[in-house]
DNA sequence: CAGTGGTCTAGACCACTGG
DNA sequence: CAGTGGTCTAGACCACTGC
């Protein structure tokens, strides 16, 4: 690690240099979570691909001069915002979608009786658009810049297949360049699994807004439920590194048999 | 701490003591855990009330005859799980419902405008009944024991106050001896405080479960919305110590101005 | 100023994985 | 068996709170 004195604010000696009104001087910021912002900038350098495990513990503490318990509370934490996945007597691994076996790590909707059912894909459609104000402002884009939509359906498993979810998803065309519908269907595997693997995108973490709608005639046909039924609307934004959003997504749920399940802490 | 050793598991030596088809021999408990399970069991027995601090680190480490690490560690956990509030320079404190400055911490019904707008409470009921099925299997009792039972409407603050929310919320007789309509109506602040001062219940999770639905007549009546409009229902159950239910409250939420809002990790 | 939680170290040892 | 993460210790020192 950096200079130990040079890397914390500078000794305070007598006043305690915070000036009323002026913005708040940085925070004290110790030794481990400047490790840990080292370690998420390799992470989003791509230092590491996902799924690969990063220097042990020992190695990191000899290479930064400092003691293994402040590299592993640096580890502790990016555990913890599932960054990083330590596995005991193996190593430590960058997180990944890919291989999950929820296979789906961010959608909570559950069938009532608490199966963990299979649900098939049905990609409707893939296209390239120029994006409206709205979602525009959602990825941080500029108006009319180049997205991709994606519209497909998730169904339950046995026959005869019942439509569940229906997702409406905008991608920012900067970041996802080759994406086509032939792509997306070719690909086995959790969706984020393919934007990781061939476009270096990564999802962090997401902030979701539930609302209850009536269908519209057409989702209602898509969904297999009556015009005007309600329906959960599920709007998601999801974050990569740096509190960068990269995926808009807007998924309209049946909730028969169905339910989203939250957990308060 | 009781003694290291026996509070381990025996030494393995030679076989791995693991016999296939037995029911697995308990994990391993490491000493920080040990100590939580004391904590908790404290925290449960009343031995601090909510708000109060405890011990101090230093102290228990000292009477536990353990490094102050391990308490730590064994705080740590506490405080995640949202059972302890660590404050710096002050003390570790038992974490309480009465004092949130959010005042409903389980309440993830947000205005669309980010802004954290005050609700004022309405009760409409509050009787005791004997329980249904649904509600005594919900709560772990026997179908006819004896239930509290509360409905009432939150409504946003500003005139003319809109309802929003639309609670059923069951509780076992059993806790709540002497909760009336007059003990409810007079308390200020949050109702989970009123469960912690008055009745020694502290809700310490809780699990929800999200549908779309139609209004019926009425309950379309008290949210001020046309019948068969969509709403949001939320099932909530709420746990104390020892994953014991202790709440089951049915909210119908209407998500016009307002969505709940979820982060995921 | 004393007392609290928070950081950091150096080293020992344990539990688990895989070759 | 060597290498990994996981636990535990004893002690030093820092940042924050309140008297």
């Amino acid at each position: 690690m950096s200079t130990r004195a040079a890397s914390r604010p500078a000794a305070r000696v007598g006043t305690p240099a915070r000036h009323a009104g002026a913005p708040e001087a940085p925070a004290f910021s110790p030794l481990y979570r400047q490790i840990k912002a080292l370690l998420l900038s390799r992470l989003q350098a791509g230092e590491w691909k996902p799924g690969e495990a990063i220097q042990s513990e020992v190695e990191l503490a000899a290479r930064l001069k400092v003691s293994q318990g402040t590299v592993r509370k640096a580890i502790d934490e990016l555990a913890q915002e599932n960054h990083l996945v330590r596995r005991q007597g193996k190593g430590t691994f960058v997180a990944t979608h890919a291989e999950e076996r929820t296979q789906y790590r961010f959608l909570r909707l559950t069938p009532d009786d608490g199966g963990g059912a299979r649900l098939q894909r049905r990609l409707l459609e893939c296209r390239r658009m120029r994006a409206g104000a709205e979602v525009a402002r959602a990825l941080g884009l500029q108006s009319g810049e180049a997205v991709v939509q994606i519209r497909r359906l998730l169904l339950t498993g046995s026959e005869p297949a019942q439509p569940v979810v229906l997702d409406e998803i905008w991608l920012p065309g900067a970041l996802f360049k080759g994406l086509t519908a032939d792509r997306l269907a070719a690909w086995r595997g959790p969706m984020y699994g393919l934007f990781e693997a061939e476009y270096g995108v990564r999802m962090v973490r997401a902030e979701e807004r539930i609302r209850a709608i009536a269908a519209a005639a057409d989702d209602a046909v898509l969904l297999a439920v009556a015009p005007g039924a309600p329906l959960l609307l599920v709007e998601r934004l999801s974050f990569s590194y740096g509190q960068r959003p990269v995926e808009l997504r807007r998924g309209l749920y049946r909730t028969t048999g169905f339910h989203y399940r939250n957990e308060l802490g």
